[in-house]
DNA sequence: CAATATCTACGTATTACTACCTAGAATGGA
DNA sequence: TCCATTCTAGGTAGTAATACGTAGATATTG
């Protein structure tokens, strides 16, 4: 499998790098920390992301390094905007937050990487090399925000509910939108029988209506969508 | 922030690696590609994930760069018992499977990183520096793969239901448990009007019981749990 | 063995929901 | 303006669910 594009020029060309940032003091210090490696060069730098997609579409950056907060147009709008409008380039996200809704909405966006302010001069360069040879590159505090909310809501664990397993099996079947005839066919018992098990769900549980019953079953992981 | 561990020890010490595959030649291969590099030394070498963890206990490396696919003992259970045993040790997975699901898989059981086994030697070497310094790694296949479904299902879209607002507000009313007379309350309309709307309702959704609604309510984002 | 929990089932009465209608008022376009 | 849609509300019946009991058969376990 044959590879073309940037990722066999690596050795060869200088990656472009666009920087945006509303803080000068940051552009400055990034800027800096970036120049003294070789095989990255900083071609521009942006106060916001209005001018980040003007000088983008003059300059053809690699890899767009933004802030997300900034006047005028925020780093998410920005990365909207770069994937619909010039897809090549790649943005790589340097934010202080490390909220996961934040994080979520920036790959939404399309961005190729996050990487908190806080991370050292080697990290941001190979966060730059990976974005730029199509990798996707989260720093530490970033990916355990991430996944550990991903890991986990992905992942069916049962917690207990304190029902039997049969009234388990009830809950279950009603909350798969069963009345009371069909669970009892299927489980091979008596409609009274389903009829005790839901009172004694129910009453456990304090909930009323079945509609609340598929409204806990689907919260419990009972069953799926 | 002042930071400890692994990440600050990059430039005096070497990445330890533990290789783990079951086929000599892609363990030989790998390891000439690491071993010429500098800050990277293959303490060990594994063929399947029970010697895998064995090794890593004796020789205490800093990443394991394990294949999935293997006898005894596949990545997917070794990178499990990684996460429990030995959780210092970073997981880095090197595949040849761009499926989404083995790489959602490989993150729930607590692998850093993803990798597959077209990257170039640079690209490695980066993935791995990545996953010891805390990072979380996804070469441009994998990523892809990963995102584009994730992106998409954390997004709340709310697709075309086909009822009408006031029809919905009443399924959503239904769907978060209150029965009939308490959305009528709420809406200030008689509870025949929620009737008729729960009819009317059911009948556009060919939906026949409460829990179903329930059901349909948070399968189209009406409601969240 | 005795106590406990679970699963099973029924009686009775009340309340809620369902099915299938009609129909007026208001609204928004063609 | 007329037509379609939506929101409103009701009539009448039948079916399902709920509330609150009791109670036997069967494990399970201290």
């Amino acid at each position: 499998m044959p590879h073309n594009g940037p990722q066999d020029n690596l050795a060869v060309s200088t990656i472009r790098i666009l920087l945006v940032d509303d803080h000068p003091l940051v552009l400055e210090g990034i800027s800096a920390r970036l120049e003294s490696e070789v095989g990255i060069e900083v071609i521009g730098q942006a106060n916001n992301g209005q001018q980040a997609l003007e000088k983008a579409a003059e300059l053809k950056p690699d890899v767009v390094l933004m802030d997300i907060s900034m006047p005028v147009m925020n780093g998410l709008e920005a990365a909207e905007r770069f994937k619909s409008d010039q897809p090549d380039v790649r943005v790589l996200i340097l934010s202080m937050h490390e909220n996961r809704e934040y994080i979520v909405k920036m790959i939404q966006s399309g961005a190729a990487g996050y990487v908190l302010k806080d991370v050292s001069s080697d990290e941001l360069i190979r966060a730059i090399q990976t974005v730029h040879q199509g990798g996707t590159y989260f720093s530490a505090g970033a990916s355990e925000a991430l996944f550990s909310e991903f890991a986990k809501s992905d992942q069916p664990e049962k917690p207990d509910t304190g029902l039997t397993k049969r009234e388990e099996m009830v809950l279950k079947l009603i909350a798969e939108g069963k009345v009371n005839k069909e669970v009892a066919r299927a489980l091979d018992i008596s409609v009274r029988t389903v009829e005790t098990h839901r009172q004694n769900i129910k009453q456990k549980l304090n909930i009323q209506t079945a509609a609340g019953l598929t409204k806990y079953a689907l919260e419990h992981n009972l069953i799926s969508l």
